[in-house]
DNA sequence: CACTTATTCTGAATAATTCATAATAAGGCG
DNA sequence: CGCCTTATTATGAATTATTCAGAATAAGTG
């Protein structure tokens, strides 16, 4: 365990200095919350509330929903919306990597960049849309994964997508 | 005046045929909101609602969000999910495009898809993730619109992501 | 035209997130 | 090292987006 402790506490010097360099104070609200999101990625705000209490027992939901918002825009996180779910978050910034969601359990998987580095910012635009200057390509992959392919409709499982709807049954 | 009625009659007959064959009742409200959002891709439920009323001024908030609920798993309508903003729902189905956003005024455009078709199924797994069968990639472009690129702070206009907070001001 | 049942309506509930204000504590300074 | 300023957090409530349960309505079928 010496060596994970190692490694926490090295990234959490990381962070100190990150946010010390960004002009911002350094709590341990902020720091806990960033180990949270480290430890369980694609973490949403109450997951990331649960971790954290393991440290520090009063802190709120509000209070966590600050911080992600504050540490996200300043750029030691990233959020994510899948469809359906509330927004989660990660500590993997800054490299260019998307997500694929499975519409049967709602697992979130972590996806290279499909197409290498640059193309993935330079969209072909549709003939009547005025043009923008992109800055980022977020992609969203939705399929099934091999689990939920094989036991086809599980009510019991988490379905964060549109559920069953068994539509044209006569 | 005569040409886009003709136009939004042939596209209520469309709906109606497509309705019709997927075994579901073809009733005002539907072809009122697949109208609305015709006339207004990108539409909130609000919007929707809104444009609807022009015609069915009794409809709430509730049924429009089943009906667009329904649509949309009916594939009549893809519903959009945009960040920091309510999901939004259009038309365009089954061709593959995508969306830009912009971070300044929220507004929104459509993409083609960036790689042709196939390409965007077809993901480079990271190396810590379990497969799944893709079956939709979308992708969410964020940028600047040249508008806004112009003007770059402006209060007034709606910034539906995160607003200001000009940080390092020391 | 009558009947079945999908669809809509009504009113309320829930989930996710944000806000205003007061309390607290981080980091700079004397 | 302790004080002071102000960013940050806590507290409590509000708001927004969306969903739900049950009653009323109307589409399509015979």
């Amino acid at each position: 365990m010496t060596e994970a402790a190692r490694h926490f506490d090295a990234l959490e010097a990381q962070w100190s200095s990150a946010l010390h360099s960004l002009g911002r104070r350094v709590t341990r609200q902020r720091l806990a919350v960033l180990a949270a999101v480290e430890r369980s990625p694609h973490a949403t705000a109450d997951d990331a509330a649960a971790a954290v209490r393991a440290e520090l027992p009063h802190i709120t939901v509000q209070s966590v929903y600050v911080v992600l918002a504050d540490l996200t825009d300043a750029g030691l996180l990233r959020r994510i919306e899948t469809p359906h779910s509330p927004a989660r978050y990660e500590t993997r910034v800054n490299d260019n990597h998307h997500h694929a969601v499975c519409t049967g359990c709602g697992r979130i998987e972590d996806v290279d960049c499909a197409v290498g580095h640059a193309p993935c910012l330079t969209p072909s635009w549709a003939p009547d849309s005025r043009r923008m200057t992109i800055q980022i390509a977020e992609v969203m992959y939705q399929g099934l994964c091999d689990d939920c392919r094989e036991t086809p409709a599980n009510p019991t499982d988490q379905v964060p997508d549109s559920p069953q709807k068994e539509q044209n049954e006569r």
